[in-house]
DNA sequence: CGATTGGTTGAGCCCATTCAACGAATGTGG
DNA sequence: CCACATTCGTTGAATGGGCTCAACCAATCG
């Protein structure tokens, strides 16, 4: 697929709002869309980029899903997070000008590119579009510390369901279904993310499922009790 | 104590290069430093700023040591991180204009304050000041994302020796020794932010100390093998 | 078709937790 | 100044939640 033939790609996407035009004005979109590199197909399984590549770029999630993995020296690997429609991927990698982990598409999947240093000088240019990256930026902290919450004072229970109120959530601001969700990662990916065992993930899981909590077949899952699921959260 | 009288605090900061003015030419942070607020007292105990206040400035950490931490909504706490000189609090808070941690000193400690509006007015002015901020708000982002390596992959141990290293490092960076620390927290703070209870933390000082690799008496510890502890955190 | 990858479930084990007792240090008020 | 409370830290014994090891099944793919 060939974009460059549009003129703003970021001005008639559908995911605007949750993505990195989110807060601009119409002629903001178009200077930013201007600096925007082609759109790019990331196949499922392929890396966008590994850790140590030197970092050029930003990407924004188009369509398709993302995990981002660092690896310690001694082999294992820590899943930090997934990455969907609107989200950005790379923002790890402006303090070191390396990647420090890697992205690995879930599905196939594409990816809007832009240049760190143009995105610098176009946030020189547009007071409003520095703001909102501050915002990005921070998000991300704000987003890393509740993961740190959840790995540091969660069970495992807790954190499943936390995991998939979130995912239920994300999916529901991208206008899908907030109850069914197709799951593109393995469980191995899941316990990864959260402290787990793929083990201890598959049986909570199916301990859901008898609770009626959850309807699960593979990685397709139905969410029954939403409400269910938030009271194991929050009230223990 | 009063600060005003001085033309520049920044300028003659012994950690300027570890805090915000890192990087930046003297005259930038001459400009930097006019708009930096008085320097702010807050006493062992109190806190800097709430959960819920609103956002008004960034604060470099002058003198003394900070916990953040966030606040389960049952009661459970999770302490997010441990702030030394030159090292900045409330970039959380960017994202929503709310403070979403407590900052609680654990010493007497002094702190700079710019209000966020005027800082990114300045960077604005000073492409290279939010050069810096950008690579400053990645770095916590990296940071955040190493302890959720540490949290959901490494066993009691090696969290405890990643702790004391990462430490041991920082006050190293700040010309104090890197061997030995004092440590400002209580066992209960280090295990919240290991996601370890405060008896496991004692119990593992104690195997560290009878192990040669630390002496520990109380919140006095010296490192001993610093090799010893690399091993611990790297081999498995 | 066999090979591979991903998922489920069981049995036993171990690391960290829980519960508990005790000691040291610090602070407070009479 | 001492008596007392409080906070912080250490250590022991027993428990249990999640892990390890293992078998098995289903789906996918070359």
């Amino acid at each position: 697929m060939d974009f460059s033939e549009l003129k703003s790609v970021c001005g008639g996407c559908t995911i605007r709002e949750l993505c990195l035009p989110a807060g601009l004005s119409d002629e903001e979109v178009l200077l930013l869309d201007q600096h925007m590199a082609h759109r790019q197909v990331v196949k499922k399984g392929e890396s966008l980029y590994r850790t140590g590549d030197a970092f050029r770029s930003l990407f924004a999630v188009s369509t398709g899903f993302f995990k981002t993995s660092i690896l310690h020296e001694d082999g294992r690997a820590q899943v930090t997070g997934f990455q969907m429609a609107g989200e950005i991927l790379g923002l790890d990698a402006i303090s070191t000008d390396q990647h420090i982990c890697d992205a690995v598409a879930l599905e196939d999947s594409a990816v809007c590119e832009i240049t760190f240093d143009r995105f610098e000088e176009l946030g020189q240019l547009m007071s409003n579009l520095q703001h909102r990256f501050n915002k990005t930026l921070s998000r991300e902290i704000v987003r890393d510390q509740g993961v740190m919450l959840l790995l540091g004072s969660m069970r495992s229970e807790e954190r499943l369901a936390a995991f998939l109120v979130n995912l239920a959530k994300r999916f529901a601001a991208r206008k899908q279904s907030g109850s069914e969700l197709v799951l593109r990662m393995t469980r191995e990916d899941i316990g990864s993310y959260l402290g787990l065992k793929l083990e201890t993930v598959s049986r909570i899981l199916s301990r859901f499922h008898d609770q009626h909590l959850l309807e699960v077949k593979g990685r397709n899952v139905r969410i029954l009790d939403q409400q269910g699921l938030n009271k194991l959260i929050e009230g223990s």
